[in-house]
DNA sequence: TATTCCGATAGTGAC
DNA sequence: GTCACTATCGGAATGAG
């Protein structure tokens, strides 16, 4: 089996994995992303078949697919915000601000099975080591979930080497003022 | 002053380097190379400063140069094969049978005083270390000093940037059979 | 086409 | 645009009372 398989497991045996999986439904697994490019990087991976095999950009096409996956993503999300503060307190004591979190595809995945990004902004997991992984989160080579469905003219529904070459840019930090 | 001239004290004052100079007198240094690229690699180094401050490619058309240096050449292949054979045998016991030696300049040197590399073809020195070492030595990039003077159309007369191209070659090894 | 140090870049192989 | 490994390539400094 190729690499490209990998999250395959989780997909068709979530409970044989309960030190990466956190939580599976019928629907979805979500588990730990294994080179978290953030403090906290989840994926949620849809379990039907026919979603899998598609690319985000079409799955997302359909508002059934997009709407049921919704509520899996506010649950990752707050999955995600649970581990980040049983590890992580901020300076100033302020429990009502939560971490910033980002939800998103890649434009071209390296791994075939469709699969949901959920990690922290800080950008600093253990498994950051390049710039091609930095902007793949920090460029429009990041589909956020909320901009699905895409409008039909959104270069990245064809134009894979202008995704591509997103992530030969500069590191730039937004809000670095 | 600047790394170019690093050959310059054993110009001016070889008496001063014994442990480096293995001869000279008022026309040449004979030195050993700092950086070997050969399991022996020697220096000539001419002293004339107006000859030391040519290229290869003119000085050489000069023929009352290009006799002067000849006996010296010689002299050096000697000191070569004499330090090889110092630490050196052949399996087959053969001792009629020397060790090849190249005797070349590179066409773009880096250095700045005029010096004729002299050393064993085994291109196994301690400090080859890339293919632009081992290029400068196995292509056309050194002129032998055989070769001296260049025809006039001789493109290493001229074209530094073709010379300097024959250093990105793969690297290819002279009767690997 | 000096050296060393260091970091970015690029290709490979993975069952 | 998986990871891990390696090779390659690229810049900068090199000096000194
Ligand atoms: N075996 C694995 N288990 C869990 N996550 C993985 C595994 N292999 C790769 N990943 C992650 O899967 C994601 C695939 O990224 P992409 O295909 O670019 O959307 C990356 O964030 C990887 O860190
Ligand atoms: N300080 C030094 N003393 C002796 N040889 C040196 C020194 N620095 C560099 N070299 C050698 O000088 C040669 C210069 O090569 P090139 O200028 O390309 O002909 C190389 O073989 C270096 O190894």
């Amino acid at each position: 089996m190729s690499f490209k398989y990998a999250l395959v497991p989780y997909i068709r045996a979530p409970e044989k994995h309960p030190s990466v999986v956190l939580y599976y439904d019928e629907n979805v697994s979500i588990i730990k992303d294994a080179f978290p490019k953030g403090k906290v990087h989840l994926l949620i991976l849809p379990r039907n078949e026919e979603t899998s095999k598609k690319r985000s950009q079409e799955a997302f096409k359909d508002e059934k697919t997009r709407k049921l996956l919704e509520g899996y993503v506010n649950q990752g999300v707050e999955l995600a915000h649970k581990a980040f503060n049983k590890t992580w307190k901020r300076i100033d004591g302020d429990e009502q601000k939560k971490m910033k979190i980002i939800v998103c595809c890649h434009s071209v995945p390296s791994l075939n099975n469709l699969h949901i990004h959920v990690l922290t902004t800080d950008m600093c997991g253990k498994n950051m080591k390049n710039k091609k992984h930095y902007n793949s989160f920090t460029t429009e080579f990041a589909i956020k979930f909320d901009e699905f469905p895409l409008k039909e003219d959104d270069y990245r529904l064809q134009d894979k080497g202008r995704c591509e070459s997103l992530l030969k840019q500069d590191l730039f930090q937004e809000n670095a003022s």
